[in-house]
RNA sequence: GCCCUCGUGGUGGAAUUGGCAGACACGCCAGCUUUAGGAGCUGGUUCCGCAAGGAAUAGAGGUUCGAGUCCUCUCGAGGGCACCA
């Protein structure tokens, strides 16, 4: 009979769906050992699934069919995560609602996904989209708000030209948009921000428990980006103002020649009176501010500023005045915006001396002499030029003395940005806000006078944020209204403003006429929780409000086990997911610390030229017509044949065939000797099989699919040749191969098992996993290595228990080695018991 | 510029973590087979050499009885961050 992949996968797909895909339900057992792997759920994009999907969905999928079987109450769910500019933009395009482009492009991918035979949890099934799973997404939101971790601010934005609207740092890739690539240009506009900087510190911190690689925890650090300094005030001559910069290197304030403000800096409009030449100052900070990130990142090696003439600041430690530029180099969004700038040791401050011929003055050397620099010199050495007292201090010691001596205030600055959360676009959730003039009033006066009006007390979030009003719990979900036009306005709203009547509102508080935030929330929110709302899928579906956050199964499951997924996610997703199960937990909603205990990230797939897969380079390989040409099964075994998972590899074209072979040669192989009923067991083959046992199960919990797969293929190899095989062994292999290449195993299974001649197939889901007899492992005699001088010479069969001076005597009478050895004594002998034995000479 | 990861046959990759380099596959070569399919079977396939043997894990040094694996430097590739003071 042949190997019919078409009729076997499409038989028990069948058979896995019926009752909703009760087979794979989770529930929640007392005493069972849970296990939580989950899948980043995927965008559903029109172009449907991608082989990379493919990959990393495969590998979870393994690990739940092998957990599945070992006995453990695995969870393993999938969604959508469905909102976002894809979705909206192709609606504009096409004139279809967004909400019906997700509908088709999820049945197209639910679809793909049962076709692979991946063993979901459907029944838990989540859609952010949803009302009633947005619902909650705006709970959580109102809740940072009461908190006073959201607020309204105007500040400087990246903003997309193209998709018109704002994005968060995470968001820009090298000054350019991270959807479509368009350079991003800088604005001020108002905007809800969360204070993700409130977390920096956990943020970094709690990193260091997660079983995460490297790679990924390295980026996050550096994203939050913490340094520790000090803030050193530089007196401005001639007055009362002071100018504050921060360091990390208090160490060199008596190398400090100049210092620059950011061209945004307060203190420009304020000093501008005594300023001698603010044409020329005007004119830089004019062109600076239209610069674009892309034009500022490329001027990188070009420093450009201009002199504020008239001004002079005083070097609190040597107390000379110095001048004071102004330079698009300093930023002004981190730590003071303004510096002290130490050309000597710093490479940017030597640039723009270089470039401007402002003095260098050396203070720290590794000779203790001055030296002619033609760079900074950023090291620790000794202290010079820096007057009595320090000179010849280590210039670390000498950081701690200054800092003393100027009573300056240590301080920890980030790189970390508040994340920007409101788009101007239309398919996101609705921020659930109301804006009131009438309580603005009251909020403004609230912290002078105990409020007596129709607002009830005001929380942090409304003292924060004046004149916004939370949406009542009870009215939520603030549904996206159904709109005839979802274009973009281009302005710092979103279309929903257009629509009045939706807009304007009674305010839930005092009852006056008040406005909705018309702003949506950027494509990160419904991620940020839906590895919860898996869990609380249940009550997602009653509609009750009440015990919707059910501890006791959040806790049940919670953290997640293993999650897996592309590591384009790092500084996005996986941050601000993070940064709200932190809240989630201070608020107590959840236990954990930490959502996701382990990650792994699964490699890049690409295209056969080894270049990235792209529709322009034309390199994309396609799964369904892989899924068509040899099925499922075949493509799973592949993808995880490849390479180790964690890699990035090139797809073969040929690759294929190999493992369709191989699932055709165990198709033959049992449908042999299922006919031929040997009796008797083959001893070696026996003992094959169950380090093959033990060989998979390792490298299934160790993630390394390849060489499980790689040693399944050598015991059926050997089944091959074997003389006789009886059919506990045939059942076994079944076993090993389900979690890989589930179709055909349960299909000959179905054949062979136990419950083959009833008709009622068992499913190998319900079966153990194969457990190996340690006995048959460990051979009692091995192949004892014979070394001179660390060359392999000869190798011969000898006991385990072989002691050294057994050992000894056998080699040196060997013919060969006595060759190798000449008659000389050795000068030592290595002797690895149960592997090597080592002749030095 | 800084940080991370990685360099093994014609190709994807193995190597029990310091102990037989090249498992398992793809491809290729030779033969068989014919049911002519991208899919069967057998054998071969790192390089040099007829062989004994020698060389070889990007390159150069080092540690060690022994190094693909550890250390130092150089070269190369991929990724991340990028004026963060």
């Amino acid at each position: 009979m042949k190997y019919d992949f078409k009729k076997i996968e499409k038989k028990w797909q069948k058979t896995w769906s019926k009752n909703d895909y009760a087979v794979w339900h989770a529930e929640e057992k007392p005493r069972a050992r849970e296990m939580y792997v989950l899948d980043m759920f995927p965008y559903p994009s029109g172009e449907g699934l991608h082989v990379g999907h493919v990959e990393g969905y495969t590998a979870s999928d393994i690990l739940s069919r092998y957990y599945r079987m070992r006995g453990f109450n695995v969870l393993h769910p999938m969604g959508w995560d469905a909102f976002g500019l894809p979705a909206e933009n192709y609606a504009i395009k096409k004139k279809v609602h967004p909400a019906e482009v997700v509908k088709q492009n999820v049945k197209r991918f639910k679809e793909q996904l049962n076709k692979l035979g991946f063993s979901y949890d459907w029944q838990r099934e989540v859609n952010t989209t949803d009302p009633e799973y947005y619902k909650w997404t705006q709970w959580i939101f109102l809740q940072l708000f009461e908190k006073g971790l959201a607020y309204e601010a105007e500040v400087p934005v990246n903003w997309c030209p193209k998709d018109k609207t704002v994005l968060a740092n995470e968001e820009v890739i090298d000054g350019c948009c991270e959807r479509c690539s368009e350079q991003v240009e800088r604005k001020n506009l108002k905007q809800w921000v969360l204070k993700i900087t409130a977390y920096a510190d956990r943020l970094l911190k709690d990193l260091e428990d997660l079983d995460w690689p490297d790679k990924v925890k390295e980026m996050q650090k550096n994203w939050i980006g913490r340094s520790e300094g000090a803030e050193i005030d530089f007196p401005v001559a001639n007055s009362t103002l002071k100018i504050k910069v921060f360091t990390t290197r208090p160490d060199t304030i008596p190398g400090v020649t100049y210092l620059v403000l950011a061209p945004e800096h307060a203190l420009i409009s304020q000093l501008d009176a005594r300023i001698t030449n603010p044409n020329a100052v005007k004119e830089y900070l004019e062109t600076a501010r239209h610069k674009s990130e892309r034009e500022r990142i490329a001027d990188i090696r070009q420093k450009t500023g201009v002199e504020l003439r008239g001004i002079k600041a005083v070097n609190p430690l040597t107390g000379k005045e110095i001048p004071v530029w102004t330079s698009d180099y300093v930023l002004s969004g981190y730590g003071t915006g303004a510096i002290m700038a130490v050309p000597a040791h710093d490479q940017r401050d030597f640039e723009f001396a270089k470039n401007f011929e402002l003095p260098i003055v050396q203070v720290i050397s590794l000779t203790g002499r001055e030296e002619d620099l033609a760079s900074a010199y950023g090291g620790d050495g000794i202290m010079i030029n820096a007057g009595e007292e320090l000179n010849g201090l280590g210039n670390q010691l000498a950081k701690e003395t200054i800092i003393e001596k100027l009573e300056a205030h240590k301080k920890v600055n980030y790189k970390l940005r508040d994340w920007v959360f409101s788009r101007q676009r239309y398919w996101g959730e609705p921020i659930p806000l109301i804006f009131c003039e009438q309580c603005k009033k009251q909020a403004v006066n609230s912290k002078f006078q105990t409020p007596n009006s129709k607002h009830n007390e005001f929380n942090e979030g409304e003292i924060l944020n004046p004149g916004w009003v939370p949406v009542p719990e009870e009215d939520l979900p603030v549904e996206l209204p159904k709109v005839k036009n979802y274009e973009p306005t281009g302005s710092a709203e979103s279309p929903l403003a257009g629509i009045d009547k939706w807009v304007n509102v009674k305010c839930p508080q005092c009852g006056e006429p008040a406005k909705r935030e018309t702003n949506t929330m950027p494509q990160w929110a419904g991620s940020c929780w839906y590895y919860l709302a898996y869990i609380l899928s249940e009550k997602l579906k009653v509609k009750s409000d009440k015990d919707f956050w059910d501890k006791k199964s959040l806790d049940y499951w919670l953290p997640v086990d293993v999650y897996i997924g592309g590591v384009e996610h790092a500084v996005l997703h996986l941050l601000y997911a993070r940064f709200w199960h932190k809240f989630l937990h201070d608020i107590e909603a959840v236990s954990t610390k930490e959502p996701f205990q382990r990650l792994v990230n699964q490699g890049l797939i690409l295209g056969p030229d080894n270049q990235k897969m792209s529709k322009s380079r034309g390199n994309v390989v396609n799964p369904d017509e892989l899924v068509e040409k040899f099925g499922a099964d075949s493509l799973r075994l592949y993808e995880m044949f490849m390479g180790p998972l964690e890699d990035a590899k090139p797809w073969q074209p040929d690759g294929i065939v190999g493992v369709h072979r191989f699932l055709n040669r165990v198709w033959n192989l049992v449908g042999e000797k299922r006919k031929t009923k040997s009796e008797k067991t083959d001893d070696k083959l026996e003992r094959l099989l169950h380090k093959t046992i033990k060989k998979v199960t390792e490298d299934v919990e160790g993630l390394k699919f390849n060489t499980a797969i790689s040693s399944l293929m050598i015991l059926v190899n050997e089944m091959e040749k074997a003389e006789s095989i009886v059919n506990s062994q045939l059942l076994l292999v079944t076993k090993l191969l389900f979690p890989f290449a589930p179709h055909i195993a349960q299909e000959l299974w179905s054949q062979l098992g136990p419950s083959a001649s009833s008709g009622q197939a068992s499913l190998l889901d319900h079966e153990d996993w194969p457990k190996y007899d340690e006995k048959l492992i460990t051979e009692e005699d091995f192949e004892l290595l014979i070394q001179v001088n660390g060359k392999l010479r000869d190798k011969v069969m000898v006991s385990k228990n072989t002691t050294q001076e057994e050992a000894e005597k056998l080699v040196l009478g060997m013919e060969k080695i006595k060759e190798f050895v000449g008659k000389a004594k050795p000068k030592k002998i290595i002797f690895v018991p149960g592997r090597l034995i080592n002749i030095v000479v």
